[in-house]
DNA sequence: ATGTCAATAAATATCGATATTTTTAGAGGT
DNA sequence: ACCTCTAAAAATATCGATATTTATTGACAT
């Protein structure tokens, strides 16, 4: 045993938690070097478990690998930028319409307690996590893990932007409580066209006002 | 130098490469535990690119890692095959159609040779490899690079349910040459309503004829 | 017989050191 | 000045050994 504190179950799985905020969150600007010294020493583990949490992240398109030639922080742009909005919009409405297809009052709970801690946790840091719980939550319900792990990745990878854009700053611009609400009230009594109109309008909106602060990428 | 003859690019490439193969192919068969030290005997190689390629493989959804648990191959399911279908027929749907719309010459004729090359392969090892190399042209040209990625990853997928099925053995059962040839022509003539649908066709088909050998999944 | 617990064995995860490869910098020639 | 080639430096990729963790076995008590 060497950890004070806590621990979590393994090194590489820190690591791999540690560099994937970092680069969400822009710690690790987009299109940086990764050397593997470096954020060992950062994040005062060994190479292994580095290099092993920076090919996880390579899946996950966070992590361009180049053979023989180390990692770098996935570049950006504001073609990936659409891109990522554009299929966001189809694989959600894809995954809402079978939640909802599939709704139960199990599901319908689970909807209204992640909305509402979502709510909740508003302006603290937490926000984010029950945000993206909450947007999960919508889609968890049809059953798709595959579907389900590509909107997840969609997700983390449009964040990713928000941060580009606002520098990371207050997020609560426009009213975006009541866009939730109404996606959830639609979603709640299982009607699958309003849902998805309110889900992608939600989504179409932000993206047009993220995009004109990205034309310098 | 040590390497005999042709050298590959890194360990870590090579294993992945191996890795990759015998999962999709059944050598490795599906919910195996994949024990390092027996993976690096086999193939001859350090226990750190053995752990590399399977951190890659984990995104490729090939392979499983269970924390301080070690990895196994994928384990396989009709659930998982169906899901994939579904899943494949509309990303390659949205794919071709934008493909479609962006059609230029110098894709019509990629997609021709693509298709010829697939033809001049049928029955050699290689055919395999052409018969992607054509499905993925006609995607390619949609400037989609992530859509395209997960359309490779299922295709992928799905190609080991084929093996799981037919045991590898041949492949050319039914008239496959025509379905290819319907949706080529489509695609040139850049009739996308045409070509999405005998695309889908081409998978529902594979997929009825398929689902029926894979109940003791 | 059966379930629990400790001791052993096996496998994973991680570290530290080394070998390769790529990048950088500089000398010499055109 | 500019290219080319070579030597040094830096970084990556890989190996071998060790520490942790999980799985297995068998004794012992119930």
């Amino acid at each position: 045993m060497e950890d004070s504190s806590g621990k979590e179950s393994s090194a590489t799985r820190a690591t791999y938690l540690s560099l994937r905020d970092m680069i969400l969150t822009g710690a690790l600007p987009a299109g940086e070097k990764l050397k593997i010294e470096q954020l060992r020493k950062l994040l005062d583990t060994g190479a292994s478990p580095v290099r092993e949490a920076l090919s996880l992240l390579t899946s996950d398109m966070l992590v361009e690998r180049i053979d023989q030639r180390g990692f770098r922080a996935a570049s950006a742009s504001l073609a990936n930028f659409k891109e990522i909005l554009t299929l966001r919009c189809s694989l959600e409405d894809m995954a809402l319409r079978q939640s909802i297809a599939r709704a139960s009052s199990d599901w319908e709970e689970a909807l209204v307690l992640a909305h509402h801690r979502m709510k909740r946790a508003a302006g603290t840091p937490e926000f984010e996590e029950r945000h993206k719980d909450f947007h999960m939550a919508l889609l968890n319900n049809a059953e798709s893990p595959i579907l389900q792990r590509y909107c997840s990745q969609l997700y983390d990878l449009n964040i990713r932007y928000r941060y580009l854009a606002a520098g990371g700053a207050g997020y609560q611009r426009r009213d975006i409580a009541t866009e939730h609400e109404e996606i959830l009230e639609a979603a709640v009594r299982q009607d699958g066209e309003a849902a998805t109109a309110a889900l992608l309008n939600h989504y179409r909106v932000t993206g047009d006002y993220l995009a004109p602060l990205l034309t310098d990428l």
